[in-house]
RNA sequence: GGCGCAUUCGUCUAGUGGCCUAGGACGCUGGCCUCUCACGCCGGUAACACGGGUUCGACUCCCGUAUGCGCUACCA
C-alpha cells in the first residue's frame, strides 16, 4: 500500500480514553506498519467544552503511549475559514442553504411529533429553502443569525467498511443536517470532511460509534467532488459489565493507568489486543511486533470488555521481563513519593535496593505496590497483622522459641542464607517441629505480615542487626501481651 | 420508536463448510514446588444466543427472533 496517511482525532473534551487510545493505537501501529503518516488533530469545534490543559493531557498520554505522531498538530479552531468557505461552496452550488429557523420553533416542533410518535426531520418542510431570496437578503441585512444545512439528495448511500462491510443506508433516514452552526463553527461532519480531505487521509480508523454517520460523510464527499477515504471503523470497549466504559467501572483515562503503576509497553500491548487479534496465540508482542503483525483483517466486529485483571497479568509479565536497574529506576519515584526513602538514601544504598528490587519482581504486578510490599526492609513493623499473631504467636512456649532463635542468630556472625538457614531448620529439629513452625514465627517478628519473599533470603539483606532488634521487639510484645491476658 | 451494527467459555480471542469430541490466554479451581506470598510447572472448569432454512455435511452461508451496542443534537 502507498501513500498510507492516517489520524487520530481527539475530541478535548477530556482526558484521552481507553477507547480513544486503542484507536490511536490502531492507526499508529497502521502508519508505522506501511511507512505511512500518522497525523493528530484537535477536534475543538466545540468551544464550551473543550479546554487547553485537556489538549495537554492528551498529548502527554500520547507521548506516554509512545504513539508519535507526524508533522504538525492540526487544530480545527485555527480553521474556521476553511470551513466557512467549504460551507459557502456548497450553498453556492445549491447543495447546502441558510436556515434561519431557531433551535427553539424547531424543538417545539419536534417535541409535537413526537407526541404523536412521529420522527420530525426539518427536510419535510424545508421552511428556509423556499424563502424568497429578497427574504433571506432582509434577514441577513438585519442580521439574524442563521445555520447551514445540508440539502440531502433522494435515494441511497452504500459505501464499504473494510472492517464491516457494505453498509446501505436509505436517505429516507437521514434529515438536512447542519454543516454550519449559527455561532460560524463547522459542525462535526463538516469539519471531518473537509480537513479528512485537505490532509489527505488515506484510511479513516475510528470508533464504530461514526458508522452510522458515515452516510453523511460520503454525502459530503460527494458534494464536494471529492473521492473517499477508505472507512475503518473499529469497535467500542466496553466496560467488564458490556455497559459502555465509564468511571464506574474505575479508570477511564489513561493518565490514570499510568499512575496506578502500569507500564506503557504493557497498556499498549493490552490494548491492542483488545479488538484484534494477530491470529496466532501469542500473549505477549513487543512494540516492533505489533508494528509488524497488525493487520486490518484482524480487527474484531464485535465491542470488547475491558478485563484489567489480565491487565495486570500483563504487567506483571512486562515487569519480569525488566532488569532489576531498570526496574529500581522505574520504583523510586514510588519510594520517594510515599517517603520511605529519600533521595539521599537511594544514592548511598543502591546495592540494597537492587536486591530487594530482585526479591520483589516476581510478586510485583504494578509499580505502586512496592512500597506498601517491601516497607519492612526500611523500617521496623509498626504493628502485626491480627490473624497472623493468633495463628502463629499462639501458645506460651513462642516466647521461649523466639529467644532461643535470637540466641543463635545472636552467635552467628555471618548473615548469609547458606548459613541461617541450618541454624533454623537444626532448632525446628531440637524443638521437634516442622521448619514451618519456626519460619512463620520469625516471619512475623521480622516483616509484621504473615507472607514475605524467602525468609532466608529477607534475614541476609536486613542483617544481623535489624533482626534481633525486631526479634526482641516481638519477644517484648509477647511479654506485655501475656502479663495483659494474666490481668484480665 | 426508526435505522444501523453485532452475538464462540465469566473476559480477550482462534476458527473463513468437513482438520472441532471447538484451540489458546486471563480469571476461577485441584495439584506439584515450598517456610508464607508470588513466580514456574502439571491438571480441571467453562462457549458456538435461539428458531428455521441451504447443504451429503454447518460455529462457519441465508432468513427470522431475542439480546446488546451505536446513531437519530446548532456534541464529537
Amino acid at each position: 500500500m502507498e501513500n498510507i496517511r492516517v489520524r487520530f482525532a481527539p475530541s478535548p473534551t477530556g482526558y484521552l480514553h481507553v477507547g480513544g487510545a486503542r484507536t490511536a493505537i490502531f492507526n499508529w501501529l497502521f502508519a508505522r506498519k506501511h511507512g505511512g503518516k500518522f497525523l493528530l488533530r484537535i477536534e475543538d469545534t466545540d468551544v464550551a467544552r473543550s479546554g487547553e490543559e485537556m489538549v495537554a493531557a492528551i498529548i502527554q498520554s500520547m507521548q506516554w503511549l509512545g504513539l508519535n505522531w507526524d508533522g504538525e498538530i492540526v487544530y480545527q479552531s485555527a480553521r474556521l475559514e476553511v470551513y466557512k468557505t467549504q460551507a459557502a461552496q456548497l450553498i453556492a452550488d445549491g447543495k447546502a442553504y441558510k436556515c434561519f429557523c431557531s433551535k427553539e420553533e424547531l424543538e417545539s416542533k419536534r417535541q409535537n411529533a413526537a407526541r404523536e410518535k412521529l420522527d420530525y426531520k426539518y427536510k419535510h418542510d424545508r421552511i428556509c429553502l423556499s424563502r424568497k431570496t429578497e427574504e433571506i437578503t432582509a434577514f441577513e441585512k438585519e442580521g439574524r443569525p442563521f445555520v447551514v444545512r445540508f440539502k440531502l439528495p433522494e435515494g441511497e448511500t452504500v459505501f464499504s467498511d473494510r472492517v464491516y462491510g457494505e453498509i446501505r443506508v436509505n436517505h429516507a433516514q437521514l434529515d438536512d443536517f447542519i454543516i454550519q452552526r449559527s455561532d460560524g463553527y463547522p459542525t462535526y461532519h463538516l469539519a471531518v470532511v473537509v480537513d479528512d480531505h485537505e490532509m489527505a487521509i488515506s484510511h479513516i480508523i475510528r470508533g464504530d460509534d461514526h458508522l452510522s454517520n458515515t452516510p453523511k460523510h460520503v454525502l459530503l464527499f460527494h458534494a464536494f467532488g471529492w473521492a473517499c477515504p477508505i472507512f475503518v471503523h473499529v469497535p467500542l470497549i466496553l466496560g467488564p459489565d458490556k455497559q459502555r466504559l465509564s468511571k464506574r467501572h474505575g479508570a477511564t483515562a489513561v493518565g490514570e493507568y499510568e499512575k496506578s503503576g502500569y507500564l506503557a509497553e504493557a497498556f499498549l500491548n493490552f490494548l491492542s489486543l483488545l479488538g484484534w487479534s494477530s491470529g496466532d496465540d501469542r500473549e505477549l508482542f513487543s512494540r516492533e511486533e505489533l508494528i509488524q503483525e497488525f493487520d486490518l483483517s484482524g480487527i474484531q466486529k464485535k465491542s470488547a470488555g475491558f478485563d484489567e485483571k489480565k491487565l495486570e497479568w500483563l504487567n506483571g509479565q512486562y515487569l519480569m521481563a525488566l532488569t532489576d536497574r531498570k526496574l529500581l529506576e522505574l520504583v523510586t519515584p514510588e519510594f520517594l513519593k510515599t517517603g520511605l526513602i529519600s533521595n539521599d538514601y537511594v544514592a548511598k544504598n543502591e546495592a540494597y535496593l537492587l536486591k530487594i528490587i530482585a526479591l520483589m519482581k516476581p510478586r510485583l504486578k504494578r509499580l505502586v505496590e512496592i512500597s506498601e510490599m517491601s516497607c519492612y526492609f526500611f523500617k521496623d513493623p509498626q504493628t502485626y497483622e491480627e490473624k497472623a499473631v493468633k495463628k502463629h504467636w499462639k501458645g506460651p512456649e513462642i516466647i521461649e522459641q523466639l529467644n532461643r532463635l535470637k540466641n543463635r542468630l545472636e552467635n552467628l556472625d555471618d548473615f548469609k542464607v547458606s548459613l541461617l538457614e541450618p541454624v533454623i531448620r537444626s532448632l525446628a529439629e531440637e524443638l521437634d517441629k516442622g521448619a514451618g513452625k519456626v519460619i512463620h514465627p520469625l516471619r512475623l517478628a521480622l516483616t509484621g505480615v504473615s507472607f514475605s519473599p524467602g525468609i532466608f533470603e529477607v534475614m541476609e539483606l536486613l542483617g544481623k542487626d535489624r533482626v534481633i532488634k525486631r526479634l526482641k521487639t516481638a519477644i517484648h510484645f509477647l511479654e506485655s501481651h501475656a502479663i495483659e491476658h494474666a490481668e484480665t
